[in-house]
DNA sequence: ATGGCCCGTAGAACGGGA
């Protein structure tokens, strides 16, 4: 099956590149984030008439996520649980469910801002929930459980287009590797390494400067999988395709096929 | 030239993103 993640940027105004991207490439669970839409807004009867279930969870203007699986392939998403239960938190960044024998976790990390910044604190204290949390459900006998979404971290300089400029700021700080590793040491493993890839490749480029046309990008978004997924996975990519269409979100999609 | 864009909420700018 193909699983991705996407961080849309308002899930209201990229709808139409959602619907199109899940017709050609026939992915089977797409975890999104950034959505910006309260659950009564969540566009439930477009993506049920596109063959998607839906579990999502919004909020006014910020965060935002869903899980979206194809009801033909993998069924309906069971056992949606919002947040994480050790964290209280009133953003919406947390949606997991059980989808096809997979513990899926879409999630949309807090960016931090700068960091001295509150913003950053809080991210700090959220990573460091969320591998609290994580923790027991990765022992050695665990189930298969997958990690994706917009993590708000570049793990490597390799995954940063000008590691000078970016040394110590927010999304490359040590801090925040320092606990991308630690969910590493935990057996989650980040998909798109698992493979060769091009150089230079990144999943984030801003809006101006015409960076995604020169490449000066970031890759932020990830599929980790646990050690019982490793030899399942046989492929890892990051589609730039929807990131060149009319009125894009910032975000490419990374999609895994996990066999 | 240290800002340039985009989105939501506004109903004009502003906060937030990364």
């Amino acid at each position: 099956m193909k699983i991705a993640t996407w961080n849309v940027n308002s899930l209201k105004v990229r709808l139409p590149h959602v619907l199109d991207w899940l017709a050609q490439t026939g992915t089977d669970v797409l975890c999104l984030q950034e959505t910006k839409l309260t659950d009564d807004k969540f566009p439930v009867a477009a993506l049920t008439e596109a063959g998607y279930e839906v579990a999502f969870s919004g909020q006014p203007t910020y965060n935002g996520v869903a899980i979206l699986t194809k009801r033909d392939t993998v069924g309906a998403p069971t056992e949606v649980l919002i947040g994480n239960p050790q964290f209280e938190d009133e953003q919406k960044r947390l949606i997991s469910a059980q989808v096809a024998g997979i513990r899926v976790i879409c999630a949309y990390f807090p960016n931090g801002q700068s960091v001295d910044s509150d913003k950053y604190q809080y991210k700090l204290r959220w990573l460091d929930a969320l591998i609290s949390w994580l923790r027991p459900q990765l022992q050695a006998d665990a189930a298969p459980l997958a990690l994706l979404g917009d993590f708000n971290i570049a793990p490597d300089d390799r995954d940063v287009h000008d590691p000078q400029a970016w040394a110590d700021q927010v999304l490359c700080s040590e801090p925040e590797r320092q606990r991308f590793e630690m969910l590493q040491s935990m057996g989650l493993i980040d998909a798109f390494r698992l493979f060769e890839q091009p150089e230079k490749s990144y999943s984030w480029w801003d809006y101006r400067q015409m960076a995604f046309r020169r490449n000066k990008g970031l890759r932020i978004d990830h599929v980790m999988v646990s050690s019982a997924l490793r030899d399942r996975v046989s492929a890892c990519s990051i589609d730039r395709e929807p990131r060149k269409r009319e009125q894009p979100s910032d975000h490419a999609p990374v999609i895994a096929q996990i066999d």
